[in-house]
DNA sequence: ATATAAATAT
DNA sequence: GATATTTATA
């Protein structure tokens, strides 16, 4: 009997889903709509009237912001159909053009000690974090580099999203173990916002992963089993381009995390390195805020 | 899982 | 001696 409740369910989500589906396609795209950069009245009549002017967002601060609406929605609908979410974040990942990687306010991460201090003097440099824009640019350059600067200092948590991971690999073992330096690596992914701190934080997890693979082998396989990707993708010196967009992986010993062969998860998904079998990660579950996404390759 | 500090290395 | 990398902690 409730079999057919069930099944009842899964067809109003069809139809939701379907209507979703009809309401995103009639919507602007990103290019029908007023440019962030577009001021609503002219400096004059707002000065005159006292009137102070917004501080300029990026497109950084709107996705922000809609992370921060997702997540609000989530939690207040928690056993909600995650259907419409991931319609949602669908629609964001379509519209978004300037993508982000995203990133996400830590929130229930500072159980201990609550002294957090506002960021102050902070050293943290912002090197040349180009608000890139191909497009009309000249007019919002200065305003940006301000506002981008000094924005970009409090730089929430980077949630490294399968996209990432997997760009992250694909640069990695293109510059081959020798090269591959947190600099360098960064550069090359080439992705907006993301610091050099970031990806060192990043590889020193990537290198033990990989030692824990090696260590599995027969030390006979030890002398090779320095490089768990192909030698097609190596290269001890400089750097040519990029690996095409998707990799031909050989023969990935134990499964390579680079895109997601995880646990129960949908494929694409990521949720960390898996260690073969036996992986001293639990707690898999709660989080995969559903925000994946805006991946910005050059 | 990430960030940051401390220790080294260029 | 600044800047980047690696290692250790938070």
């Amino acid at each position: 009997m409730d079999e057919e409740l069930v099944s009842k369910n899964n067809c109003q989500d069809d139809n939701d889903e379907d209507r979703v589906q009809e309401w995103e396609t009639g919507l602007p795209t990103t290019s029908d709509l007023t440019p962030l950069s577009h001021h609503l009245i002219s400096p004059e009549l707002a000065s005159a009237f006292s009137i102070t002017a917004e501080p300029f967002q990026t497109m950084l601060d709107v996705n922000r912001a809609s992370q921060n609406t997702l997540s609000n929605l989530r939690r207040h609908n928690s056993g909600f159909s995650s259907n419409n979410f991931k319609s949602l974040s669908s629609f964001m990942e379509d519209r978004c053009l300037d993508p982000e990687p995203i990133v996400v306010d830590e929130e229930e991460e500072d159980e201990e000690e609550g002294e957090e201090e506002v960021d102050l003097g902070d050293k943290r440099k912002i090197q040349s974090v180009e608000c890139i824009e191909e497009a009309d640019s000249a007019l919002r350059m200065e305003n940006l580099n301000d506002d981008c600067s000094a924005r970009a200092l409090k730089r929430p948590r980077l949630v490294w999203t399968p996209q990432l991971h997997k760009r992250f690999v694909e640069v990695v073992a293109h510059l081959g173990i020798d090269n591959a330096v947190p600099k360098t690596i960064m550069q090359l992914m080439n992705v907006e916002g993301l610091t050099r701190e970031n990806v060192a934080s990043h590889l020193q997890k990537y290198r033990l992963y990989l030692k824990r693979i090696n260590e599995g082998k027969s030390s006979n396989d030890q002398l090779f089993a320095s490089a768990p990707v192909p030698q097609s993708l190596r290269e001890s010196s400089g750097n040519r381009n990029l690996p095409p967009a998707s990799v031909p992986y050989g023969a990935p010993a134990p499964s390579m995390p680079a895109a997601g062969t995880s646990h129960g998860m949908p494929v694409g998904s990521y949720t960390g390195f898996d260690y073969h079998p036996y992986s001293m990660n639990r707690e898999h579950q709660g989080n995969w805020p559903g925000n994946y996404v805006n991946l910005h390759v050059g």
